[in-house]
DNA sequence: AAACCTTACAACCGCGCGGAG
DNA sequence: ACTCCGCGCGGTTGTAAGGTT
């Protein structure tokens, strides 16, 4: 069976030759691709469009970053799939030269037999029933949270005590950054800490994300809704107003080592 | 050295969506 | 309103390379 969109030619299948690679490029350098069904032709390939654009997108394209992924990206990849799940696409937009097909493969090899040793259902991101908890998540919280008042602004600042080499994300789960979009996620030696904002995102416009607010993103990811020091992050209430921030840490979930801490936590936004 | 197993990743398949006619 | 076509996406399969017995 051959693919619908090219069932009428005689096409070749299966790996691409460097020869067939060495033609595709020149064709793409030279013409673009407006067409990609057209492709083949202009290219001189014997090959369907659907798999001139899939060799082009997953394999040669200039901007790909090739070799194995950083921890920083297997962060990222961890914690954007724990809000969109298998949208591969949206995860590999926060990956800068990495395509959909290289996160799944990844997850699929790699992460997910990581978070099934860990205990973690690789679809929930929660423990599963039968895995042991760790003794950390359940009774030492890596954290504290307090709020406090410098220089006309509010902040909340969550300290790390005790936990060296603290290292965090600050992300967009949904493809642009705006005030009720946020993830955030600290991983230290012992702990994986995410504070998300689900409620809110799941009542998100579409809004195309290079088009949305690309000043505001660029200022909030320098800026950040929060940062992080040594050891604390700090959220920073400059770059939102008060009634944001209430509404955002009140409709958060809070998640440590993939377990809630809706129980644990008490910080209280009137403080803010 | 050969057979078998595992892993990583390249490529294919089928479906759904959106635009054009 | 409907059909057709091209594209993009996620799931799945195929295959080559490396590791183990």
């Amino acid at each position: 069976m051959g693919h619908h969109c090219c069932s009428k030619q005689k096409v070749k299948r299966g790996l691409w030759s460097p020869e067939e690679d060495e033609k595709l490029i020149k064709c793409i350098t030279t013409y673009g691709h407006p067409c990609w069904s057209s492709v083949p032709k202009q290219a001189g390939l014997q090959r369907c469009g659907k798999s001139c654009r899939l060799r082009w997108i997953n394999y040669l394209r200039p901007d790909l970053k090739r070799g194995s992924f950083t921890a920083q990206e297997e962060t990222i990849i961890i914690d954007v799939h724990r809000i969109v799940g298998n949208r591969w696409a949206q995860i590999a937009k926060h990956l800068p030269g990495r395509t959909d097909n290289e996160v799944k493969n990844f997850w699929n090899s790699c992460i997910k037999k990581k978070l099934l040793a860990q205990g973690l259902d690789p679809k929930t991101h929660n423990l599963l029933p039968n895995a042991r908890p760790s003794p950390s998540s359940t009774t030492v919280l890596p954290f504290t949270i307090t709020s406090t008042s410098s220089n006309g602004f509010d902040h909340a600042v969550m300290s790390f005590q005790d936990q060296p080499n603290v290292s965090s994300s600050c992300f967009d789960p949904t493809g642009f950054i705006d005030e009720a979009s946020y993830a955030w996620s600290s991983t230290t030696a012992d702990h994986t800490l995410n504070v998300m904002n689900q409620t809110q995102l799941q009542g998100l416009p579409q809004v195309e994300p290079q088009q949305h607010h690309q000043q505001q993103q660029q200022q909030q990811q320098q800026q950040g809704p929060m940062h992080v020091n040594d050891n604390e992050m700090e959220f920073n209430t400059e770059a939102f107003d008060l009634d944001f921030m209430e509404s955002a840490l009140s409709s958060s979930d809070v998640f440590c080592n993939g377990n809630s801490l809706d129980d644990h936590l008490n910080w209280d936004c009137q403080d803010l």
